[in-house]
DNA sequence: ATCCGTCTAACGGTTTTCCGTGATATTTAA
DNA sequence: TTAAATATCACGGAAAACCGTTAGACGGAT
């Protein structure tokens, strides 16, 4: 036993319960420490100004600030932490996404416990993680359809939006029709529904589903 | 130390992370024991045809039968466990639609580890278990918020959709046509159509952003 | 003074959604 | 083996959304 250092990890998730498990699971592991926890991105950040973590495990779907925007802010910055990041949706533009803006691994919820601890090692030796069922989807994403399109970089386009223009996309994500819009805000059906049509020109979206879902990711809500 | 008997405990969770994680927090407990665990609906379902575990530990999303079903079909049977309900979405409708079902208990899924070993032992004693987040809400609908109600009674707010409901309504929440789910699913428009109908009333939104809003919610994108 | 961005508004036409209602296989539970 | 739940399809009509384009009014900035 040559270990002098024990590894040390960041835990972020909003579900304290996960948290705690994967606590419980991590201290039967002599060369790992847990040495802090966040349950939103707020915290994360906080922790990180302070704190020299090696391995942080980062929750995508967080309140206030969410992980990849967590993930973001922490490369502007002179400490990073090696990141594995934690979601209940494998999705491989998803990990597409956050393997480019700096994480090292990927698990998804489903996966087994044991993997964490593979995970946590395997990235402190430099190397990169995915579970299992990334590790498939990667593979077959190779073997046909590549949809590789990410998409909207999301909040980029945002800060395009005029005043007006994001007071009627918040409206229309609480499901307003465009008449009640029009009655609340005493304006006419023919100005709603401009502003509708360059939201959806703007956002790049496909119709006011769009929008709402849009205005959700962003938390606009 | 009398204790003759210790209390089974049976965990169901899509999040396998999550079972090891409980797991884990309960190898600590002496008179708990975890005798199975499932990954979906139709495992527990599978397994209380011929165990008799004490405790279930249900989460509500789960894929093929969900946390709702589940509870549905077990009460109908002879031998029923005490169940307490795991959820992301602390809403006090959805514990009131629970506990009418006949949940002993509900846990908010951001609580602390040690709660699940309280709401254990306190179901297991015939008493009924509420996680901090929840009994706050229940306290302050109490106190003239209107918001919080309970006495509507649109238990069907969360009832739980069917297969084909919830792959239609995920993909009307990425934006997609009633044309293209059909073409994708090999179904005619007025299929499609149907389905959006019910999905608008089982859910009681207005419209496909209501439905695509309650998506992302509940996160099933 | 003029250009730009924003907010407002209109019009005609096409497409899609929304709603009620009813019907028939298929699957599954008890 | 029934009964219930689910998935499928149809039709007609009303309402809303979507699309392209145009344009006046106002305010701030160069």
């Amino acid at each position: 036993m040559g270990k002098l250092k024990k590894m040390k990890v960041h835990i972020a998730d909003d579900h304290k319960i996960l948290i705690d498990g994967i606590k419980a699971v991590l201290k039967t592991e002599s060369d790992i420490e847990v040495d802090g926890c966040s349950l939103n991105g707020e915290e994360v950040l906080e922790w990180f100004k302070t704190h020299k973590t090696d391995v942080l495990i980062l929750d995508i779907n967080m309140p206030k600030i969410d992980g990849i925007k967590v993930l973001q802010r922490l490369r502007k910055r002179d400490f990073q932490p090696l990141v594995i990041v934690l979601s209940s949706y494998d999705d491989i533009k998803l990990v597409k996404e956050v393997m480019k803006i700096g994480a090292k691994g990927f698990l998804a919820k489903k996966c087994a416990g044991e993997h964490i601890v593979e995970a946590i090692k395997t990235v402190y030796n430099g190397g990169q993680y995915f579970s299992e069922s990334i590790q498939e989807k990667i593979v077959s994403s190779f073997s046909g359809d590549d949809k590789g399109k990410i998409g909207n970089q999301d909040g980029a386009f945002f800060s395009s939006l005029t005043g007006r223009e994001k007071e009627i996309l918040i409206m229309i994500a609480q499901e307003y029709s465009t008449r009640e819009i029009s009655e609340q805000l005493f304006i006419t059906v023919n100005t709603v529904e401009t502003h509708r049509k360059n939201l959806i020109k703007k956002l790049k979206v496909k119709n006011a589903v769009g929008l709402a879902v849009y205005a959700h990711k962003n938390q606009l809500i």
